[in-house]
DNA sequence: GGAAAAGTCAAACGACTGCTTGAAACGCTC
DNA sequence: GAGCGTTTCAAGCAGTCGTTTGACTTTTCC
């Protein structure tokens, strides 16, 4: 029986306090209680606050956003272009799963992310923007595939509405509103693509345009 | 030319600063070097942060839900039950209105409010609780009327799935990511209606129900 | 074995937090 | 103008914050 790495006793300890308390509320003091470890550790290993933040939040999305576009992948493998049901449930499953394979864990990670999405603390967001830019637009690009006649702007727009509901999905998980059942993901994931899926393909607004004018 | 109240300045600014810095990333230092008042003032027109966060938010949401219901009564005086269209539009337009017809202070407020929904905080989630549930169960009703097939659990569900895009465009108003249009608050309504309604009226997803059983 | 590097620790830094205090300044009626 | 509530104010309370320091212990490598 090996103590776990000091390192890593923080980042867990930092995602719980994150998640619980946001950015401003949660205190080092408090990361390193709950990490039996000394407050000059942290700026010892990270540097600063603001590192430790980013370091946590990178340990999490990033596995994700890989799963994500290996998902994107195999909907692409199956039909090209490929059905919208299969992007949307390749965008929202990874959030839903990882958070399901990790017992306990998973309540914290599904609030911090979901709480990192929100936050408009600048370092939160930069970090959140820096790691989601690239698989965004990727998916960006499957969805104007697979739905020609509606303007990429709308796509983008509607894309990102579908991030605010994953968001708040996250947000909420282990809340009293909360609306995942994290017993069951794979039903929470096929009635979050049932909801999602004709929405996306529902028929642009056209009347935004100058009156005359086609996209 | 009329010195405004400064009890009213304290609210002015404690609205830009929790917008802007979120409940515990705001001081009182801050608000009251920005309304031009004494420390001491907060505490003595409102006994504490928490309640003067209370207040702040009590000013804002109160007016929009009221205005919320007076929509709801004009979709139900135009047919009965109601078309869904119009129940939507009522749900999402105050909120929208709000923001478009205050200037520059509607984007403060949009912020604010997009902020409440999603601080964990106890003392804001508990106020937004406070404010919203009745309005939300009222809309609940309505929507059952509307969509008869669709089981009143998936119909909560999918409201909550709304209000996630809702706060989602109101906490990203004025920034870079913004989803609303300030200066064309009805073509966001429009767009953010077209998105919604197929979602909502789409077939509940049976298959989450046990083998046999019919809702 | 001993020097260099890596890691840990208690203590303290200055700045900031929400909140309280007691006295001074105000607008008001009599 | 005296008296009386209401409002404002500078000063200070006890506590927390992120961060730094310098001494101490442990590990690593020649």
């Amino acid at each position: 029986m090996w103590a776990v790495h000091p390192r890593q006793r923080i980042l867990d300890a930092a995602e719980r306090q994150f998640a619980d308390n946001g950015f401003h509320g949660a205190s080092l003091r408090a990361v390193t209680r709950e990490a039996e470890v000394n407050v000059a550790a942290v700026h010892y290993y990270f540097g600063s606050k603001e590192t430790l933040l980013r370091s946590t939040l990178e340990r999490i999305v990033q596995p994700t956003n890989l799963e994500r576009l290996r998902l994107l992948d195999e909907a692409f493998a199956a039909a090209d272009p490929p059905r919208l049901e299969a992007i949307m449930d390749a965008f929202v499953r990874p959030d839903l799963e990882l958070i399901a394979g990790l017992g306990d864990r998973g309540a914290i990670i599904a609030r911090f992310t979901g709480r990192s999405y929100t936050e408009p603390e600048e370092v939160v967001s930069r970090t959140v923007t820096d790691l989601f830019g690239e698989v965004g637009g990727r998916f960006l690009d499957a969805l104007q595939l697979a739905l020609p006649d509606v303007p990429r702007e709308e796509l983008l727009w509607r894309q990102r509405c579908v991030v605010a509901i994953i968001t708040y999905l996250l947000t909420t998980t282990g809340t009293s509103r909360g609306l995942l059942d994290v017993g069951d993901v794979d039903a929470t994931a096929r009635r979050l693509v049932a909801f999602i899926t004709p929405a996306m393909a529902s028929p642009a607004v056209t009347s935004m345009l100058p009156a005359g004018e086609t996209a």
